[in-house]
DNA sequence: ACCATCAGTGCAACCGATTGCGCAATCAGC
DNA sequence: GCTGATTGCGCAATCGGTTGCACTGATGGT
């Protein structure tokens, strides 16, 4: 059996409540005590048991991380891993450990969460996701539990923190950007409408276009989640318009290299004969061919805030609610280019 | 405050004992009482503390899942969310919960671990890689907690229970494949030989050039981890030896991917001038151009049988370690050429 | 010299479950 | 009708901590 915090008090001579309190470094107890006690507790390799120090204080040193359903081919994103380190690492700092949900529906998640939640197993939850009319978010809200979202929540914008990149300014900049390199056809892809992020990128995409007094046509809004079959037939519809696009604003740079590839196939160059600018700035943006131009939204920041502000809430439950807007940087690479430069 | 068992067995005129086997389906307790309590905690909304629940029965329902410290870039690689997601899956259908570890250095992995271990926040740990040397894998085996790798362990090999592919059958078979397209310079690039599954490839590759009678060369092959400064003057340098290699085998595919990049930089052509094949296929080996020959490894379920390897390691302590070999399939794609079709 | 204060610890209740054991009621067998 | 087994359930200890409160002895003020 393991040793327990009675072991340590019989060793060391004194009761388990002066133990208990020197592992919480109470003031009242004497320095000597505390020496004679730590002494004990090294010596008997003595690590508290986390289950009986929750339920006795009624919390867990444990926030729960909600993944996107993996049925979207979404969960292989290395936006994943990478947000994932961002809040670890400062979880590690703060001695928290994280739980992750990864749900292959919408249904299993939700009881994930549940779970999570009832069972008393995290403080609070990050949501990697938004999406509308999330079942999850609404739980969460309506419980009043701590929780925080990286993106902007679908609704009730104010009432709920989260941390997010300006997308819509992001969108805007880099859709200027192939404004500025003389493009006037730029269409847009992106994921499904249901992700609010998609919605606010669409949103700068347009806005640029309107500010240059660019049409704004319908035809050059794409949607399709993720490359899956039938995003090769939308690519294909958009090259096969009367007036084909020059630039591609692309909503996530996994999509990109899909696109890319398309492209090439269909004969189209990259950036010779179609500039592409896009999202997210993963590894693979920058070790791809071309390299791509994308907008670096510090994923890994992202996920510090989100525990950060997290933490925040779960210590006090009144904590306001805000905003944390992580900002962006674009990086300039080779996908884009001048349009006469051909 | 939350509703506990005593409430529900209040509400149902029956002992918070009586409730406790409800729950546990107990069989010595009438149907009717059962239907009793049940309604009883529907009414009233009950969820058992999990954590008084632990303290009791002295388990958890949750595993940890280690992942290699996110210092080497590794950690962006798709090939860790889509593990999760098998693990998950399983996971989910059998109420586990997932503790993941994300620590930055070996060091912090290790705390976790302890954290993990000590702290009883799980039953079993399932390590996402196998290095040499590792503190932590040594750790788990030593005090025989359960665990199991994915990866073949560095040592102890047949006490300790691992899932894997068959990585040097599958290196000698895609090996033989170049060599069965025409190429006679075929080289290596893996990364750090710390990790077993770059020696197991290593090891498929040179028995491939064996069986074929064709030179093993030490310059053919070079270790780069993951594609850092260094990778791109170690893949010149093969390039401009006086006989340079026309066929590659790759380690992983997104270091194929910044090779591909490279050499198409550097003036060769994939797969004209040279043919590649790699290890993984993860999503992006399909839509990257040109899409990858490689071997399909099957993660998803690496990760489904890790977990349930785990489940039996944990209900019986003495359960014999086994070893499962998940079946690899080999993807032809385009980035293998042969070598006069030039 | 006396009382109030305070530092340093221990007692015991409590957190919310699980479970071995015991007891009452029912039932079958004779 | 009596006995022994069986069924159905409750008592109370236990898991390993935390914490309000009480207690003791020393200190300090008057």
């Amino acid at each position: 059996m393991r040793v327990t915090i009675k072991d340590v008090a019989k060793k060391a001579g004194v009761a388990p409540s002066t133990v208990s309190r020197v592992i919480a470094d109470n003031q009242r107890i004497s320095l000597e005590t505390k020496k004679r006690v730590r002494k004990a507790m090294k010596d008997l390799g003595y690590h508290p048991n986390v289950n009986a120090r929750n339920l006795a204080i009624r919390s867990t040193q444990a926030i729960g991380v909600v993944m996107p359903s993996s049925t979207d081919k979404a969960l292989q994103n290395p936006f994943f891993p990478e947000i994932l380190g961002g809040i670890g690492s400062v979880a590690h700092e703060m001695e928290y450990s994280l739980y992750v949900s990864t749900g292959s529906t919408e249904e299993e998640q939700f009881e994930e969460v549940k779970r999570m939640v009832f069972g008393n197993r995290v403080d609070g939850i990050i949501l990697l996701y938004s999406r509308a009319n999330d079942v999850v978010m609404d739980f969460l809200f309506e419980k009043n539990f701590p929780f925080v979202v990286v993106g902007k929540p679908y609704s009730e914008e104010n009432q709920i923190t989260y941390v997010d990149n300006d997308n819509v300014k992001a969108s805007r900049e880099i859709t200027q950007h192939l404004i500025d390199l003389g493009h006037q056809y730029i269409a847009f892809i992106g994921g499904s409408t249901e992700r609010v992020v998609t919605v606010d990128r669409l949103q700068g995409y347009e806005s640029a276009l309107e500010a240059a007094d660019l049409p704004n046509r319908e035809e050059y809004k794409v949607q399709t989640e993720f490359l899956e079959s039938g995003g090769h037939k939308a690519v294909e519809k958009l090259f096969s318009l009367d007036q084909p696009p020059t630039g591609l604003v692309i909503a996530d740079d996994l999509v990109s290299l899909g696109v890319i590839n398309m492209l090439e196939e269909l004969g189209f160059r990259v950036p010779g004969d179609i500039s592409i600018a896009s999202f997210n700035n993963v590894y693979l943006s920058e070790i791809t061919r071309p390299p791509l131009t994308t907008v670096d939204i510090q994923i890994y920041l992202l996920g510090v805030h989100a525990f950060k502000c997290l933490i925040e809430k779960v210590k006090k439950k009144d904590e306001p609610s805000k905003r944390i807007i992580v900002p962006y940087k674009i990086k300039y690479r080779q996908s884009t280019k001048e349009i006469d430069g051909k």
